[in-house]
DNA sequence: ATGTAACAGTTGTAATTGTAACTAACAAGA
DNA sequence: TCTTGTTAGTTACAATTACAACTGTTACAT
């Protein structure tokens, strides 16, 4: 008696995970793309600066989880539109410190807001007991 | 009285679908990318393919939510490779049906049943019930 | 038939990203 | 001091993607 082994992509996370995230993803680019011009790279630096208040570009990238080269474009970026400023460490000049500038942090406050409503939305039909599970999920399946 | 907004970064849905995609997308690339060279658009038309027979470019770039021109370019791609085949349709000339090769398919096959361990691995550490809470959010989060 | 609009898929070009050097700064042992 | 190795961040170039314009085909009203 052997048993067939079946395979469903739409329980297939990866699969799963890459649409969800897909689709917040691209819903939510719409809000710093069209209002700052920025990128999503960008948005992503960002929104850590805004969270930690100043991180050197390898602390973001780690926990952003993205390569260097791109944090070292988007931080470019942000500094062109006056979003940011760097600072060398005295301690290391190899390594400088990110923080936003006032106009940056005015801009991150007011994309936090919109974020916040929008994570709000696309909560919607999700009971609290299912958000706190997926929130557990998902953070588990986030690392390593 | 008023009650002041917060905001975790770690809670905002969009960042932690994220996180947890590029993770899992990342970890496995590796097995389409170094045994069959293919790219991750390619990996997807694939798996659409072999999931559900033979489909047409529109209907695989409705189903994965990818833009036609990367759907054009991964069929090209894979019919290069030997992969796949397409046909014009006798109704409608201007669309073709796509079709795995029975190369196509055994790959297909091969990488199915990876995938099918990967899924089970990276399972592991969440609990049947949270799995079924999960997937039934990510499903809701996908669609629209 | 003829015109107009919609659709399937492709291609050109510019923008974005990935990868592998690369520069400059540090660290620590000989 | 002089290697040798490591790290922070940048840059060059190739690969990939996005977007708009394009070809060829169908539908359908006039």
């Amino acid at each position: 008696m052997s048993k067939v082994q079946t395979f469903d992509m739409h329980k297939f996370l990866p699969y799963l995970l890459n649409q969800a995230s897909e689709n917040s993803g691209v819903a939510f680019e719409k809000h710093y793309k069209a209002r700052y011009g920025m990128l999503r790279t960008e948005w992503r630096v960002m929104f850590h600066l805004g969270n930690f208040g100043s991180l050197s570009a390898t602390d973001i990238a780690f926990r952003a989880r993205m390569h260097k080269t791109k944090i070292s474009r988007a931080v470019r970026a942000l500094e062109l539109k006056g979003f940011l400023k760097r600072a060398r460490q005295k301690r290391d000049r190899r390594s400088e410190t990110l923080q936003l500038t006032a106009l940056g942090f005015r801009s991150y406050e007011k994309l936090r807001d919109v974020a916040r409503e929008f994570d709000k939305e696309i909560c919607k039909g999700l009971s609290e007991a299912d958000l706190t599970v997926l929130r557990k999920c998902l953070t588990k399946l986030a690392k390593n």
